[in-house]
DNA sequence: GGCGCTTGTGTGACTAGGTCACTGATCGCG
DNA sequence: CGCGATCAGTGACCTAGTCACACAAGCGCC
């Protein structure tokens, strides 16, 4: 960990930290350390509560639920320039969650101490209106996530997630992973993309979904 | 709405709250407000964000995601010394969210408006702390209902919905709302109640289901 | 009382989604 | 090349959700 007191530009690639008062910059940038961490390391989960507030400058955090059966499903990511803040809530109390972040590429964060979090919340109105906007989108965005899985036809979800997280007409996913991120069984994921095959929208090979006919699979991603 | 100025006994029934400093204890009793509302309110809801933090005093709040097919499901409630403290989140930005809150008995809350909640958050620790407990407890509701949605079966979930909410031994609610509380689709609780009837741990009526063997129901909820 | 209206419940047929127990395919690697 | 590990396909079967009804209970009102 290495104090980031040469520079303070990172802070603002966060949304609202931008007009932050230039002392309380500088409370940041020398109380905050950079933590690297390589993917799919774990920076929070059942029975590991983190006590730092990570600003993420580099790479994506999954954050997901785990359940007995062995099954999961993806609840949201926090992609750089976005914070983690509902560790902040799960700092304290209510530990029985079964929830976990997990590192998806190899990570470059500021973590604020609590202490400091908590100095920076108290002193500071664009910190506070900062971590009470990302929660906002946290929690918006765990309700569409219970609309999703309570009253969508899981071929919609499918289509759209394929959309949404392919890069270049190509994903590169098993249908195991992607059976967690849906919070659904692997042989129902099978069953829909051999349907999608059908209908000439994709190619699949091992581990490799290549979209062929986007439209199709917009047509049905919305509606 | 009246000031509080009277008394301030009521910030004690608030876990986290009682140890506030003697001064921010007026704050609370002089600039927030008694807001009464009937059964049935709509609290908020889209295109109606709240602009007050509400605690609680008497009554219980159902909070609810609604679906464009009708279909809903309970999110979670606040009942009497908690708080409302996701709306303080969604005060702000993301307002296209599809849940509401709605009173489900009479209630009796005092009303922070928001430049009050923005300066006990700034000036007290023990006031960030309760907030942010309150955020922790309600974020793992979330992360229940998820949970329940997307691995459990129906028939444990409506067990342990019967069994928790009954009271002695008694549920007042029509097919209908089960199937709202628990996000799924009336016939379905139709016949999940037949077949508990069958079973001998129930009987019905219109609009009441009656306990009649409580174990029977209770080993199926818990496995 | 008999009449309609509203609300709540029961049912059968069908589709979608999840589970189980497999088989076969593909890949990496010694 | 052979072997183990991972990935994908499949059929049988069960649970859950949808649709289109019929039927029943309560309620007001001539």
């Amino acid at each position: 960990m290495t104090a980031l007191a040469k520079s303070d530009d990172w802070i603002d690639r966060f949304e609202g930290l931008s007009k932050l008062e230039p002392g309380l910059r500088n409370v940041l940038t020398t109380r905050s350390h950079v933590v690297r961490l390589p993917a799919d390391s774990v920076i929070f989960g059942p029975g590991k509560s983190p006590d730092n507030l990570l600003l993420l400058l580099q790479g994506t955090v999954r954050v997901q639920q785990l359940a007995e059966n062995g099954r999961e499903v993806v609840l949201y990511r926090v992609t750089a320039g976005e914070s983690c803040v509902l560790t902040t809530a799960c700092m304290l109390a209510y530990e029985d969650y079964a929830a976990e972040g997990i590192a998806e590429t190899d990570i470059v964060a500021a973590a604020i101490p609590r202490g400091v979090f908590d100095d920076l919340v108290a002193s500071s109105k664009e910190f506070r209106n900062f971590v009470f906007r990302a929660y906002s989108r946290r929690i918006t965005d765990l309700f569409h996530v219970i609309e999703d899985i309570a009253f969508r036809r899981m071929d919609i979800r499918l289509a759209q997630k394929i959309i949404e997280r392919a890069d270049t007409g190509v994903l590169k996913a098993t249908h195991a992973q992607l059976a967690a991120e849906l919070g659904t069984a692997r042989e129902v994921i099978s069953r829909q993309l051999a349907e999608f095959q059908r209908r000439g929208w994709i190619a699949q090979s091992r581990g490799v979904i290549e979209i062929l006919d986007c439209e199709g699979l917009r047509a049905l991603a919305q509606s």
